[in-house]
DNA sequence: ATCATATAAATCGTGCGCGATATGGTCGCA
DNA sequence: TGCGACCATATCGCGCACGATTTATATGAT
């Protein structure tokens, strides 16, 4: 029997997707800076600019995240007066997040920042939408129960 | 002039990546848990399967980390026995890192891990090494300078 | 009405990841 | 010989991310 050639790094998807990761961190990094953002925060607030007045599970769902890495991440944007943090007057389990207009008026910078990644990217936007729908069909697959 | 419709997160190749590194942490994480290994420590091991000696710098450069994050990781991995840490003797600003015989056994548990991993991804070994390519390509421009 | 179960967030401890800085070693050049 | 520039690694503080647990509320069965 022949066994399969041990694989390099370079051969892995799983190190190929968590270095791509890192390095938009990279990109992004600037630019969030100068919101006054990190990267979660700005995809948290993504969630919140397609629709406010969502609870915390809801992000927690859009983005694959817990509510022990989502609380604190939104009290910190809450302290930064983006957003407001209210327990739902009908099920007081559930906290409700509502976008203030300083948070609001933030989604104008979205245009430039998408430029900026798709230029450093170095694709066209047919590229990317093609790779990014490969790309989460690949999660998909990986989030089904084994 | 027409704007740009504003994109949602499924259309974000960086949210696909976000989400897909995300992932393939939790299908790796129960079985690298059998081994005591995290997600990151499993790269580093990698590195040092694929070239035993190795210093902290080069496997920074492999794996696009910082001496920040490789210290205390290499330090874990060190207290578990599985790689020794010593400055070279030609260079004593160097650290080199050597596998122990616990270390390299471990290597062992790599096919099945592989094998594990091409399943819950859903895809051929043509398909995996296409998108890894693309994902890598991507990787690459993303890290050219601005 | 009561109690068991379920659900939503929050809290805690550990490890990753970075930027800024510190520490100590090397090298070239006066 | 000694000093200044550079270099490799380490340290520190902050934020993310998870699993395990806790707290508070809601729901359903009897």
């Amino acid at each position: 029997m022949m066994d399969m050639p041990a694989p390099s790094l370079d051969d892995m998807l799983c190190f190929a997707v968590y270095s791509a990761n890192h390095a938009f961190n990279r990109v992004y990094k600037p630019m969030l800076d100068r919101l006054g953002l990190t990267y979660p925060q700005f995809l948290a607030m993504m969630c919140l600019w397609q629709q406010d007045g969502q609870t915390v599970g809801q992000i927690g769902d859009r983005l694959f995240l817990e509510s022990s890495t989502l609380t604190p991440l939104l009290k910190r944007l809450e302290a930064q007066g983006l957003l407001t943090r209210r327990r739902d007057h009908t099920d007081e389990r559930v906290v409700r997040l509502h976008l203030t207009p300083a948070g609001l008026a933030m989604r104008d910078s979205l245009p430039e920042l998408q430029a900026c990644i798709l230029e450093a990217s170095g694709m066209t936007l047919e590229g990317m939408g093609d790779l990014t729908r490969q790309v989460a069909a690949l999660r998909d697959h990986l989030r089904l129960p084994a």
